[in-house]
DNA sequence: CGTTACCTACCTTCTAGTAGGGTGATATAA
DNA sequence: TTATATCACCCTACTAGAAGGTAGGTAACG
């Protein structure tokens, strides 16, 4: 893998764990094995390093996005996709924490041209799911109890109050158990 | 007021606004226009300043937990009076997260003593709730679809992912929307 | 020969924290 | 009622280290 890659994995590793405000070059420059003018090399600010990070996010989701295009999938089963692979993250520590929702905690410290891409990914990520709520709903799926933006956001929000109760506790299944009673609740008849 | 109350109030307002990696004595000494060296004489480190902040939020969770010990209350009311109380605070700007919620996010880069003082915090808030779910649900008025626990556990999650995604926003009412939706979910028949 | 990648060496600014001194109030002892 | 000791409070001045970032050089490669 290119240097250029494992600085941007070394820095959502880091951000996920500690934060924007969080983590320096000198704990990139370790975790890489290279020295801290070399990041200033491929990323000259700090924002710059954290902006690919944000950007690599944005494009999976939009990604994901665009393959809803056709409409021929099953709501239920994308939003347990969704919740399970952080689920799995979340389990395994590999991923504790969304990287977007980790700066977005820190949105009025963060540099501008970042906190845009943050609220980028936020946008992404809800179109996402108004788009699966709405093919929920018309499938007779999900019991939606406002619009399906308004259903996307709350979903959203648990999903991220989640990450944050299990770091809290520091137990995984607290996260589980959360998504899965939010999950019930949208899908009573939640057969996959 | 004392110059000791009123550094935790600064501290307070610094970190649910930029987090404890986000602020230092430096900007608390120019909040209260004291020098660096007078808020080192009142607390010796910045995790003592950090935790007095948080001791005082347990400690109007815990009165208010102990108000609860009558039983005669209505829960439905108090979970309004509480996302309420936020819904204001984020409103006005005047304290737009939870300072226990923002810590938590970073706690994997907090010192020991004050890492303990946040899972405190958070074993309060659902203990309180975990009581206000439980006399809901005895009274009718709640729709549980789990424990007590596992409801209350959701409900916060509800709330700091509310507050999240206000920030994200940096819209105010997508917290009150998200929260509306969560107490009508939780309270159908939602009359106070 | 220019570009890419990486390096050493350095700079400035900020960080939490320390050492030690001055002042004013309060308690104590003559 | 003084003289004195103690204390809380706040200050100036300083430290060592970490922060993000820059300057300028070297080596490989097309």
């Amino acid at each position: 893998m290119s240097t250029h890659q494992k600085l941007i994995d070394s820095a959502r590793h880091l951000i996920q764990t500690r934060g924007y405000n969080g983590f320096s070059y000198a704990d990139v420059a370790e975790e890489v094995q290279v020295r801290k003018a070399s990041i200033h090399h491929h990323f000259p600010a700090k924002s710059d390093l954290a902006r690919a990070v944000v950007e690599q996010s944005r494009a999976v989701i939009v990604e994901q996005t665009r393959t809803l295009g056709g409409g021929a999938f099953d709501p239920v089963e994308q939003l347990r996709m969704y919740t399970g692979y952080w689920e799995k993250c979340i389990a395994d520590a590999s991923a504790p924490f969304c990287v977007a929702g980790m700066l977005a905690s820190e949105l009025p410290t963060l540099p501008t041209d970042l906190a845009q891409e943050v609220r980028a990914h936020f946008r992404d990520l809800s179109n996402w799911l108004e788009i699966v709520m709405t093919r929920g709903a018309q499938l007779g799926r999900f019991e939606l109890q406002g619009s399906a933006r308004q259903e996307a956001e709350a979903f959203m929000a648990m999903v991220y109050g989640a990450m944050l109760a299990a770091r809290a506790y520091g137990d995984p299944t607290v996260f589980s158990d959360i998504v899965a009673s939010g999950l019930k609740r949208l899908a009573p008849a939640g057969a996959s």
